[in-house]
This record gives structure tokens, C-alpha cells and sequence, in this order.
DNA sequence: TCCCTTACGATACTTTAGGTAAGTAATGGA
DNA sequence: TCCATTACTTACCTAAAGTATCGTAAGGGA
């Protein structure tokens, strides 16, 4: 039995589900894999997420010490967000979804010219 | 560029998050992964889920050609369902998601009791 | 002096996903 | 006759996410 913040878990996995139960936090977590970003880069990168989503996203994964925000006092402001320690492992998690989906598309999809995820990000 | 049913993505990962930007499919995966399951099972083991959106996310999964859905004409009915080949692929996502928890249990929540994991899906 | 720009939000409102509770079908058993 | 069983529906309600607009604070230009 695990518990987290006072909520209880039968099982590791379920721990990992709970916290990415939502449709945007591993989106968020694949795009600062290799660098760290500011807000407007991440949003210009995540483009069909809003603004206002985008920040309650960040905020929840920053409560969960996944991701850690950095205010540089300067005008226009600029905020820079980065994965914390845990969060950089989870790096073979969105791994093996990579690797998934293109047994999926292969399947059941269409590929169309080549991949264009970021360079560097996995070597396959 | 991938393509699956006239959607567009950039990346591979893209389609394994928009399969799995939910808060179910993955749980329902992980509960099928060792063995086949009557909907009543996996009602009971994902007890917080309801009725209606279980149904909902079955349907989901087997237009997704995850799962497949076999009825039994019985009375009372009897449907089983079970993993897929492309489905039964997604074990190392969620093993990597099971790893993965276990790290963050230990960092920032705390162990009571043993895993209660079903025994056999990893031996970890 | 006033207004525009920029980056990162906050706020009010609308839409959609998911939750609650009840009902249905077909059969067998008390 | 009435109830239990299983896998759903249906009508209604709430919470999460999307849309659109506004706020802040410093510097620059007219």
C-alpha cells in the first residue's frame, strides 16, 4: 500500500496513472524533455492547448515536484520551466509510447513523409 | 507525419497521447494485461469508475482496435474482454509507468504494507 | 503625458467529459 | 409471483477544459 498526499494506492502503477489522469501532462512533460522552456515557447509548441490550461497544468505538476518554475524579475516577465530529478525519469515512460505508437500507426495508421519529433530525443 | 482516421501528427508519441488523454483507458489496459476480464471484473477492480463510463471507454478501446469485445449469449449476459495484439504491446508502457511510481513513492510519499499489485504482471 | 508593446497570467462564461441514480431485458429459482 | 443476475441504457447533474477578454508592469515612441 503506497500513499501520496494523504490518498491511498493499491499499486506503483496506480500512483503513476493518478497523477497523469489528465489530457495534457505528459504532453507538457515529452515537450521539456531535452530543454528547458518558457511559457510561450511551450505554448507555441503544445499549440492546440490554452493558455489558461496550459498554466493550471504547469502549476499542478510544479505542486508535484515534477516540473520546477523559475520567475526571472524582469520586464516582460520571463518564466522558465524545467523537469525536477523525478521527472526527468520519466524519459523511458513517454519512451515506450513513442515506440508504441509507431507499431500503431504501422498497423493501423498512415505514415506521411518523416517523423519530425525533436531531434535527439530518442535515437530510433 | 502519421495519419491515423484523417487525424494529423507530428510525432508518434502524439498518437499514443491522444489514444490515452483520458482518465480510464489506461487503467482498463493495466487491468487486462494478465488476464481476460468479464465487465463486472473490471468494474469491481476499478471501483471508482461508473458503470456508464466504463461502457463509454470499452467502446472507446474496441473502436481503437485495443481490446476486443466478445458476447456470450447467455442469459444473464456474459461478455469478456481482452487485449488485443497491438494492446497486449502496451505492457512495457506500463511497466515503465509501474517503475516509474514506485520512484516517486519513495521520494515524496510513503510505503504501508506490501505492493498489492496483481502477482505474475511484473517481477519487480 | 499618453499610449503601445511584451510575456505571463487572471477572470467570467460556455462547452464537453465524466459522475449519479434509476431503469431495462431475459431467464432461472424460491 | 417476485426477486436475483449481468451488461448495459437513459435522464439528469457536476467538474474539467475551452473561449474570449482583461490586467500588470517597465520601457519606448509621439
Amino acid at each position: 500500500m503506497y500513499f501520496v498526499n494523504d490518498k491511498e494506492f493499491k499499486c506503483s502503477v496506480g500512483v503513476t496513472l493518478d497523477i497523469f489522469n489528465d489530457k495534457w501532462k505528459l504532453s507538457i512533460i515529452w515537450h521539456l524533455l531535452d530543454n528547458d522552456k518558457r511559457f510561450k515557447e511551450l505554448h507555441q509548441e503544445i499549440s492546440e492547448i490554452t493558455q489558461k490550461t496550459l498554466t493550471v497544468k504547469l502549476r499542478e505538476l510544479e505542486s508535484k515536484n515534477i516540473i520546477h518554475r523559475e520567475v526571472f524579475p524582469e520586464v516582460p516577465p520571463k518564466v522558465v520551466y524545467s523537469l525536477t530529478p523525478i521527472g526527468k525519469k520519466l524519459r523511458p515512460v513517454l519512451e515506450s509510447m513513442f515506440k508504441w505508437g509507431i507499431e500503431y500507426v504501422e498497423e493501423f495508421g498512415t505514415i506521411n513523409g518523416e517523423n519530425a519529433c525533436e531531434i535527439g530525443k530518442f535515437n530510433t
